[in-house]
DNA sequence: GTATAATCGAGACGGTACGTCGGGTCTTTCG
DNA sequence: CGAAAGACCCGACGTACCGTCTCGATTATAC
């Protein structure tokens, strides 16, 4: 069938790794494709041939961390529980400044915004449907959903500071409520 | 006194007029400051000479918004519903592109940013508090804001789609609960 | 002996048709290799392991228009005018985007410098000097020859038009004296 | 009329003598744009500015060679004998290369080539035609020019070496032959 | 009225990244 | 082996935008 030199085994791997080591010690504006290129020991065209642009190429990198193993606890409110400190996590700590500029990446890009969705929203709001289905709650996923990661991206964007165990708190409740 | 010529009348409202109707119409990426200057029939310098850099400007442009008179209802739980009906209309509409921008436009801008918080975030903020404090609600302001802001800001990240009525109930109830 | 699959027949041909319509069509810069193997059907590789470079598989294409057999009048002065209308005939037409693009094809590639003399330049040099030693004129055949072909390559290089009948006068006219 | 900063005096000529200097150095594809901004001391927008075209950028670099006084010995014979030194000193030495180049440089560029003609080649036309003019003579110029200019020009674009004695002589004959 | 001084529109400036293109090499599978 | 396909590294191309810097021309206060 199709012939030709195969695409280098790794290389995929090798650039996304880089990505994400440059967006979180420089920020999405801080390194340029060529850096990725160079630090991937791999021509900048190997990149483009990969992914159309960099916006594209930031989310491809940001998708892997999207993975989520479900909870697992017996109860719905246990599951929740654990759903909330794993999406807590995933608001803190160095993800922070990578996750505020794939944002920033995607902005008047709408290809890109549709592999976020794809690749990076849709699989936790899956999640969330699984959950819920499996403990017969009536609520609407992509509520919940919002409901769960919206307190910590609006901390994240508008403080810069890690979530407190206030929000944790509250947001766990309100999501307990949610589900009735 | 100050000498010299005054700044022309009007100029700096023509740019911020000028930066809301690009933002809508192209995306924070879609336009170039001298395309700001142009529509506004100024020179580029004079956007300079008010706004250190261009995610400023467009925080300047889009702080706007954020004004927001107190609600007044009689109880806490109707001022609060009142609150979320107005944030609801903020994340909503023809504002939906241009302040996932502004977010976008303040990733790696610490000055962005700050200007952001004091503009935009705080007097909201304040409202809030102004609220609680006078219904005696130990709640945490801050907690609040994230729980209020958050559902429809991530609805607007990860959607592009007006928020609906269900995630409007299900906001209002979580911030009820957590109004306590 | 040499084993494997042997080069495939006309090959060689196709390609250096290709390069010649590619030529005359856009320019030496206003193609690339891998349209010269697309238009003959060919791998690029086929290309390169047949002729190093693009400069020398341009000169190969053109070498062979520069076929020459001796005039044959029975008079020195005969021959030279009949060589001056054939050379003429070799910077006019549709040749003459193609031979000045081969000009620029040579510049900073010694080997293809070296090529062109070679398959090119040498053998009208050659000509010219039989013709001479046959009518025993002292004259040097290199001198005649820039004499020959110099005033039409300079018309092509700077004109861009074809030999008119004045040059062509001309140029017989300073052959025959030159010749003595 | 128009106003806006001044182009920087003196850049035009910094960005020529770069260019000069790195064709002789290196040859048409031995440098890039950037080379020459970084060599001058200015940015590559800055070249971009004034030239649309590393060939267009190079043919103006050249045209500043072609500059030519008026002989003026007393006879025709002696004017034209002055006009083939002067011309095989411009087709002799360092300028070589450049001249090689330059016709690489313009070769699939047409307004490159407009660009030669009128600033290189048309000054050493007018200088041949006032000069016959002057003597009365009845020769086309063009014909005179490329009678004068070309066998150097071929000599120099097939052999690489500098033109001697005996094609100077026999230019100058043919030259003088045929402006009757 | 005549300095003085800040602002204005215009546009050039040095930098830096973008995404594209081409050259020449390498590496597959198929014949 | 040769051939077609196509990925690879390299590096130049020409464009765009950022934020700064001059210009000459206003347009105000201050002397």
């Amino acid at each position: 069938m199709s012939r030709g030199r195969p695409r280098t085994a790794g290389a995929d791997e090798a650039i996304l790794t880089a990505v994400r080591e440059l967006l979180t010690a420089h920020g999405f504006a801080g390194f340029s494709v060529d850096d990725v290129a160079t630090r991937a020991g791999v021509g900048r065209q190997s990149v483009y041939r990969r992914w159309p642009t960099k916006a594209a190429l930031v989310v491809a990198a940001m998708s892997a961390i999207a993975a989520g193993a479900p909870p697992g606890t017996g109860t719905l409110a246990g599951d929740l529980r654990a759903l909330v400190q794993r999406t807590r996590a995933a608001y803190a700590g160095a993800q922070r400044s990578a996750l505020l500029d794939l944002h920033a990446a995607m902005a008047g890009d709408p290809a890109a915004r549709a592999a976020f969705e794809e690749q990076f929203v849709a699989p936790r709001r899956a999640a969330l449907a699984a959950l819920l289905s499996e403990h017969d709650s009536p609520a609407d996923p992509a509520v919940l959903h919002d409901l769960l990661a919206g307190p910590f991206l609006h901390r994240l964007l508008t403080t810069d500071t890690d979530p407190d165990d206030a929000l944790v708190g509250a947001v766990t409740a309100a999501l307990i409520g949610a589900a009735s």
